[in-house]
Formats: structure tokens, sequence, C-alpha cells
DNA sequence: CATATATACTTGCTTAATCAATTAAATGTG
DNA sequence: CACATTTAATTGATTAAGCAAGTATATATG
């Protein structure tokens, strides 16, 4: 049995537990008809209100390749969840942004995951999450 | 823009840095011509060095299921860096553990893993990294 | 003891995401 | 200005993993 460094047991537990974490919050958000990343996607769009943003900083915040975005995208704008928008300055870039029913099912979904949220960190206390902030701050 | 407890932030932030953290572990352990999920496999068979592990504890352990270990292992198996061996006392069973050469692949990858780590948390501490394995063990 | 239920896998099929290649537009340089 | 390079997005082909269904074995109950 090879010895570890804290490092690595972070790195392996950071892995372990997100995957985990990630499995329960894709199947309690499934009831809005919603994957894990597109409720990311969602949530970053909610957070730019006002900018449509080009799909590569999509990609690049969700940490997505561009054709994985692509792929998301292409049916949430099949059921405007999303809209396209051009971009006037650069005829490369398409934007998207929140549409109308996309802002009020992330609404309604964001209520279903603060209580997801509540439910998975019940253990840690409100200062332990927010040193987690923290430090996942430090690792952008 | 609607409003974030922090549990919520701390539940995106944790799968955002995860799988950033992920893609850049994949990368940098390709070179042994392993992937992340095969690393904490033999990781955790690195760890239970003398006991032959039934694979749905493995599964249970990487957060996979049953059927994505099975896929996991069929190669792994073939490549000779896992053995399969039968439970005696339950037939149903198929148990999993390193072969001599995995060991040695592990040992060699784990190597890098250890470089890895320390280049992806050089943002931390030695305590911070302590504290967040402490929080990891209260999320399981 | 026989039958029902539960457990440990495996297999078929589907899906989400990747990479490599492609297209189209923008920018930079001789 | 023309041509090379870079950037944004898409498409084709592949891959990892999931779920549901199936098989085989073990356990529990009438």
């Amino acid at each position: 049995m090879t010895k570890k460094t804290i490092s690595a047991s972070c790195l392996i537990q950071n892995a372990l537990i997100a995957s985990r974490l990630a499995r329960k919050v894709e199947n309690r958000l499934s009831v809005h008809g919603l994957s894990f990343t597109e409720y990311l996607v969602m949530d970053y769009l909610d957070n730019a209100p006002h900018k449509a943003v080009p799909r590569i900083a999509l990609a690049e915040h969700v940490g997505m390749s561009a054709s994985g975005v692509t792929r998301l995208l292409a049916p949430m704008e099949k059921n405007h969840l999303v809209d396209k928008v051009a971009n006037q300055r650069d005829a490369r870039q398409s934007l998207v942004k929140l549409s109308e029913t996309g802002q009020r099912v992330f609404n309604e979904a964001s209520v279903s995951f603060e209580n997801i949220a509540k439910d998975l960190l019940v253990a840690l206390s409100t200062s332990q999450q927010e040193r987690l902030v923290d430090v996942y701050a430090k690792l952008i």
C-alpha cells in the first residue's frame, strides 16, 4: 500500500465526493427536466442578465469544450429555454441568453436546487461552507 | 439575477472546480495510459492490498454503477493491470485485485499523480488541504 | 423443502461529452 | 490590399458511463 501526500488525498477525495454529489443533484433536478450541466449553464446565464454571452465564454466557465456546448445548447434551444442572438460586431460569435421560458424554468428549478444543496451539505456549518467557497476561489 | 444561498454556491463551485481539476489530471495521467477513473480504481485496490475486492464495493467506492465498473475493468483485465479472482464463498461475486504489472504501473503513475496534485493545489496551504480532506470526510 | 426475493454481475441500447477536422469570419503583416 | 493566422462555432466519429433487462447464485419464508 502506497503512502500518499495530503495533496494527493485531497485531489482524490475531491473527485470522489464531486461525482457522488453530482449524481444526487442530477437525480433530484430531473423532475424539472434539467441535467446538472444544463442547470449550471442556466445559472451562469442568469448571472449575466442583460448581456447575452458568447458560447465560448460559457464553455470556458462550465469547463466544457466548444463542441460540448454546441451539443448541450441545441436541445435547449429547441425547447425554447435559451435564445440564440447574433453578435453585431462579430459574425463568428453567436450569443446565448435565457429566454423568458428559460428564466421561469430556472427560477423553479433553483428552488429545488436550494433544497438539494441544503440537504447534501447539511453536515457542514455555514462557516465551513463559506470557507469551502473561499478555498474553491483559490483553485480557479 | 437570482439570489443564492451559500450551500448552493458551494455545490455549484464544487462541481465546476472538480470538473476542471479532473480534466487537468486526466491530461497529465494520460502519459501512463491511465484515465483518472482507472487511477482512482487502482488507488482503491492499492489500499486493499491483501484482499481482492468485490466489483460492487469498487463501484460503491468510486461512485459508479455496476455496469460502469464492468466496462471499466474489461480493458484493464485484457491489459493485465488487474486480475479477476473467484470468491469461494459466493459464486456471484468476482473479486478484483491489482496484478503485479498493475501494481508497478500504479506505482509509476502515483509518482506523477503526486506531482499533479502538488501543482494543482499549490494555491492551498497544507493546513487548508487538511481541512479540505476533513470537510470531504463529512460529506461521504 | 420449495418457491420467492434479493444480490452480483453482464449485456444491449442510449446519451453526453470529447477530439479532430471543417467552415466562416476577423485580425495582423508583408 | 492580399494573404496568413487566429478565433468561434459546428459536424463526424469515438468513447465512457448510465439505465433497464437478463442471468446466475444466494438467502429468506411459507
